[in-house]
Parts: C-alpha cells; structure tokens; sequence
RNA sequence: GCCCACGUAGCUCAGUCGGUAGAGCACCUCCUUGGUAAGGAGGAGGUCACCGGUUCGAUCCCGGUCGUGGGCUCCA
C-alpha cells in the first residue's frame, strides 16, 4: 500500500474501549446499534460500544470473512494470475469467488491451499485499516491489474467511506470488520468448489467460488463437520432409497417423481389429515383438469410473467392447450360459472392440484424441486371487508398444520408492494396490514422484504429449513387484487351492485413432494406412529411362535393398526436391526413365554424395552398413538 | 442452461499403467430354531451410462450425448 490515507478523526474502538477497561483478551470485534465493527475502525465518540468477545455468535462473521481474505491471500501466491472479486461470510462459512485464467479451482487444489492458509496463520500478521480516497483506491487495484475491484469502487455510491484491509502484503478492497490478527483464525477447512456468475448474473462470466469455514477452536470446527455427517445421513434422497418411499427413474425422466407403496401411504396420511381439516374449517374440496386452453393463460396472464415456467402447447384439435403451471384459472372459472351472491363469501376453496412447472435440468433436486408436483392450494374468494379476519384465521390454520407435522422453527417473510403494480394502493396498504398483524400473532419473528411482493399483491412466504440447512419455501399466502380483474370477477352485493371481490392464493404446506423431503429429513426418517407405513413389526424369536404371531398381526390389523409380523428364520438381534433401520415406531417380540401367556414384549423407538405386556394392553396404546394430532387454532 | 466433479451388480464401493471384472450388504436355496442392532454355507446377478473415434484389442485413452451430485439466477 502506497498510502496511509488522511488521518481519520478521533480514536479507534480499541482505544475507546481500552479506555474504559472494557478490552478483554478475547475481545475480536466491537457492536454499536447493531452494527459490528472491528477495532481497528476509527469514531470520534466511544458511545454506546460494546465489546464483541470470540465466544459471540457475531463474532463468526468477522472471524470468517477474515479467514476468506487469508483464503484469497494464499491463493494468489499458489495460482499468479489469478484475479479476486467478492467474499463474503455467510450462513456457515464464507466463500471467495475468483476468476481464474487457467480454469476453475477443483477439490484436489484444496489441501495446498489450506497448507499456505496455516502458514499466513501461523505468521499472526495483524490486519490493518486504511481509509483512502476513491482517487487512491483506483490507482491502487489498477497497479495490483484487479479489474474486479475497480468495477466494484465504480459502483460504490459517492459519500462512502472507503477503506482497503491489509495483513502482511496482501490488501483487498473490503468494508470491514475484521479480527485483530490472522492468528486469531484457529480452525478452518475448505469445504468445496463450486461455478459461481460474476454478481450472480448468468450472463456475466463464470468464476470459481471455493467454500469453507472457520472457528476460534477445533472443537468448534469438528463439531460443524460433524453436523454435516449427520445431516447427510438425513438426506431425504438417501432416506427415500433405503427406505423405499420413493424413486426418480432415468427412463421416465428427471423431477417427475415415483411415489412407492410406503411414500405414497405417507403422502396419501398427510393429504386424508389436510382434507379433514380443511372440510372441518369452512372449506370446500376441488378437482381440476390437467390442461386448459391456451386462451385461459393468456386471459390469466401467465403467459405473459409466467411463460418461462410452463411447457410448450399442445395441439388439440387446432387450438394450443396448456399443461397447467397452476390451479388458479381453473378455481377461478368454477367462481364463474354463475352469478355469485355476497351471502356465499367468502368461498374457501381447495384443491390438491398437480401442476407442471419447467426447471432447468442443473436445478432438479430430489423431491425439494421438481418438474411435477402437487400442490395443496386454496382460492379464497372474499368481500373486501372480509379480507382482515380472512388472513389473520389463514396464518392461524397455516402454522397450526405446520405445527401438527412437528415444525415449529420455520422463517416467515411479509413481502410488500413493489415499485411496479397494480390495484388500489388503499387495498395494498389493508392487506399488509393484516398480513403483518397476523405474523404478530403468532410470536415467532418475522422479516420484512420491502418491495418484495408479486405485482398483484403482497404475501407471506414461510421457509422450512431442511438437515443440510437450505431453507424451503412451503407456504405462502398472497393476496391477488389482479386475477378478479382479469377475469372480472363480481358479486351481487346487498344494495344490488356489482363488486369485485378479492382472492387469496394460498398453499400450507406447498408442494406434496418438498414437503414430504423436508419431513424426511425433519424426522431423519422416523414417521411418529400416526403417519409411518408400518407402526408396529411383531417378531417372533423363532418359527415355532410363528402361529401366535400372525394371530397377534391379525389382532392389530382388526383395529385398524398397520403391522408387519417377522416369522421368518432370522434370529431375533438380526430381525430387530432391520426394522429398527426401517424407522418402525413400535417392535413387539414374541417368544415361548409371550404365546403362552398371549402377551406381547415391546420395544419402542425411542424408549427401548417396555417389557411384557398382554397383547390387547399394547393394542391399546398404539391405537391411541395412531389418532392424528389435534390442530391448535386460536381462530376455530 | 452455465462451472466443476462423478457414472462399474438393486445399494455402498474396489479394480483394470489398454488384454471384456471383484468385495460387502440386499436377493434366492440349504443348514441352524436362536430372547433384544448382522448365525453359517452355497447360488444367481454386470453391454463397466449411451454413441462415436484412436488401437490388433477400449470398462480404462480421446470426443460427443444423457444422467447424477455440489454451486450460480428464479421458484412450491
């Protein structure tokens, strides 16, 4: 660095907080107001600073991002030529994208690139701020030959303060914070590589983006690693096979999904569990067909927003027909097909509707993203003066079958009116506000998107995280200010006026197949009793108790439990260690005592050995297990 | 679609410096009738993803296609 740049006004955060004896050894970074800063930054005031010690969670973004400059650092010395761009902390870790003259990084690059990360390590170099002018800054990364950076400092707004980081010779373009020193990064692994757009636009060039992550201690690090095993073993693809739930075949075609017997009577429990519930709250259930005139799309407009989505027409008697991308249009006619009174709204309808949708081939995912799926999606059709109690009872319903599944944590998004669109700014502003209060409601935190809503209406997205920590959108509730102005929906209101009424899209649990993926790696495979394929596998110790067995399976299957009886030649630690590996809830042995005694010895997933009991007394607790859950509303 | 990696038995993977293949599990048969996470023996099972090229000869080398995985943009 050729200059030191204008001495900034006042201290540095290490000075204020010394000076208050605030500084302790572990001290890494600093927090005013929500904002983190490093020590080294420069204020004219201490106010309001407190420390940010190694063991704070905050103090992980600093450590990473520090850890991708010293990443970038050795891989500039091993691979010359090679320019940098961006590289950030994130969720887990930290990523630098790179732009490489002789090809993309691979895996096998990786450990050399660790070994010269533990030597810029071990060296301590402390990490220096400079703030410089944008004149300085540009001279700087135009001597260095970093074209990446210089279009970065061109696109910095003008009144920002601009500041490079140095450690040893190495300097990049970089807003901060960082920990004091390179010493302080003691753990790190690069994890893996990666293709990556120059700012995430595919038509810029293609970088190479190289993942890891960085902890204070080896502990720490070796537990992260160990979350991953864990969550592979989760993989709900992985699951699928062993537990044969489900298949994607070659032959029949990538994201078109093979439900098997055992996935296909979990899906068909959800969807008995949904429909009850739906019918029990105001709801009616729909069917739809499959395709739709091409007219009917182009009336929607999906032809317009949505094109890229859907498949090519079909030809049908000389008019184009259309595999349907959604169910809306279809609900939509059956609102229709005659004069509507306000005396009927609202209309809840529902349907478990198959769609189509395209995805490039490079974005299918097991079932978490797929060509065809089903959704569970309802049209509410309402007076404008229904719409505030109608959102605050879906949000209600919507977390209550969330919860009924067994999720609790889920991340939920309001995305309000974009700078583009359409319908009364007065309706936009109602629906908001509603769709805010009911996500205070239910407690769990919530963040905004401010401009994030379709043009027809804003919405409420709610993410499920899935064991690999990707977060899944399931459902979304929207508001639709357009479609009944499309199709000029109205209804016969009491003073003999024609309005028009408003829709709400919604799905609760999104798509059938994401969401049986994400309960897969939920519930790493173990369905509690009311769900899984087979609740209870009755294993004899040998043939001989192979009568009393099949008489016991028969037992159960009488009221209605779903039971596998294991009278095969297996001895019992080996009959055991299957089904246990089939998530079977319940195992319940049978030997010479329990046939003589016509008792059962069960064995529970997760409570083990409940010794002997009379079979009828384990008939009836797993009955009792098998009813559904109740759903917890606030507004029944 | 793009970047990188990968594609060998149903599954998990060895292997062949170019001479057409192997293990464990699963499956089938037999022996064993065994009390809480794998009893034993035998058998069957492969166009080494597909199509071309180089070569006397390709599963292996080269090119293409398809598929899968990790990412990149959008989305249930």
């Amino acid at each position: 660095m050729t200059t030191a740049g204008p001495a900034a006004p006042g201290r540095t955060v290490r000075q204020w907080l010394e000076a208050r004896g605030a500084l302790g050894k572990d001290t890494v970074a600093a927090a005013r107001g929500g904002e983190l800063l490093d020590l080294l930054t420069r204020l004219p005031d201490g106010e309001g600073l407190e420390p940010v010690s190694a063991s704070d969670p905050r103090a992980l973004e600093v450590l990473r991002h520090t850890t991708a400059h010293v990443m970038a650092d050795a891989v500039q010395r091993l691979f010359p030529g090679t320019k940098v761009t961006i590289g950030p902390s994130i969720a887990d870790g930290f990523y630098y994208d790179f732009d490489r003259p002789d090809g993309a990084f691979v895996e096998e690059d990786l450990p050399r690139i660790e070994e010269e990360m533990r030597r810029i390590v071990a060296a301590d170099l402390p990490l220096e701020r400079v703030e410089v002018s944008r004149a300085e800054a540009e001279a700087l990364f135009e001597k260095l030959g970093e074209p990446y950076k210089l279009e970065i400092l061109r696109d910095l707004p003008p009144d920002v303060t601009i500041t490079l980081y140095r450690h040893g010779e190495w300097v990049d373009l970089c807003r901060g914070p960082h920990v004091p020193s390179t010493g302080r990064i003691r753990a790190f692994k690069l994890t893996s590589t990666a293709g990556a757009y120059w700012r995430g636009d595919e038509r810029n060039k293609m970088l190479s983006r190289i993942y890891g992550t960085a902890f204070f201690d080896e502990k720490a690090l070796r537990e992260h690693l160990a979350r991953i095993e864990e969550a592979k073993k989760r993989d709900h693809r992985k699951l699928g096979r062993e537990l044969d739930l489900f298949s994607v075949s070659e032959q029949i075609g990538g994201g078109l999904v093979l439900w098997h017997p055992k996935g296909a009577f979990v899906r068909r429990q959800i969807e008995d569990y949904w429909r009850a519930q739906h019918l029990a709250h105001g709801y009616d259930l729909l069917f739809s067909p499959h395709i739709g005139r091409a007219e009917l799309w182009q009336r929607s407009g999906h032809l317009g927003f949505y094109k890229d989505n859907m498949y090519a027409p079909m030809e049908i008697e000389g008019n184009p027909y259309i595999l349907k991308p959604m169910n809306c249009p279809f609900h939509i006619e059956i609102y229709r097909s005659r004069v509507r009174s306000y005396r009927e709204l609202p209309l809840r309808w529902a349907e478990l509707g198959s769609v189509y949708r395209f995805e490039r081939s490079g974005q299918l995912h097991g079932l978490l993203r797929v060509r065809g799926f089903t959704q569970d999606d309802a049209h509410l059709f309402l007076r404008r003066d229904q719409l505030g109690a109608e959102i605050l009872r879906l949000i209600d319903f919507s977390t209550a079958i969330l919860r009924a599944f067994g999720f609790s944590d889920y991340k939920m998004v309001l995305a309000t009116r974009p700078k583009e669109s359409s319908g009364d700014p007065a309706l936009w502003a109602e629906a908001e506000r509603f769709l805010r209060q009911g996500l205070e409601e239910t407690g769990c935190g919530f963040e905004v998107e401010e401009g994030g809503g379709a043009f027809y209406g804003p919405k409420i997205d709610i993410h499920v995280q899935d064991a690999l920590g990707r977060s899944w959108q399931c459902s979304t509730i929207q508001a639709d200010f357009i479609q009944p102005e499309n199709f000029d929906l109205t209804y016969a209101a009491a003073d003999g006026t024609l309005p028009r009424p408003v829709m709400l899209h919604r799905t609760l649990l999104g798509s059938m197949e994401r969401f049986f993926g994400v309960l897969v790696e939920h519930l790493a495979g173990a369905f509690p009793v009311w769900l899984a394929p087979v609740q209870a596998a009755i294993l004899t110790v040998s043939e001989k108790q192979a009568a009393y067995g099949r008489e016991a399976g028969a037992i159960c299957r009488a009221r209605g439990l779903r039971v596998a009886v294991d009278d095969g030649p297996d001895k019992l630690g080996a009959k055991i260690r299957e089904w246990r590996n089939q998530r079977v809830p319940y195992l319940a042995v049978i030997g010479d005592r329990e046939a003589a005694e016509r008792t059962v010895t069960p064995r529970s997933r997760t409570e083990g050995d409940l010794g002997a009991m009379p079979l009828a007394t384990f008939v009836d607790r797993l009955a009792a297990e098998a009813a559904p859950p109740p759903l917890e509303l606030r507004y029944p």
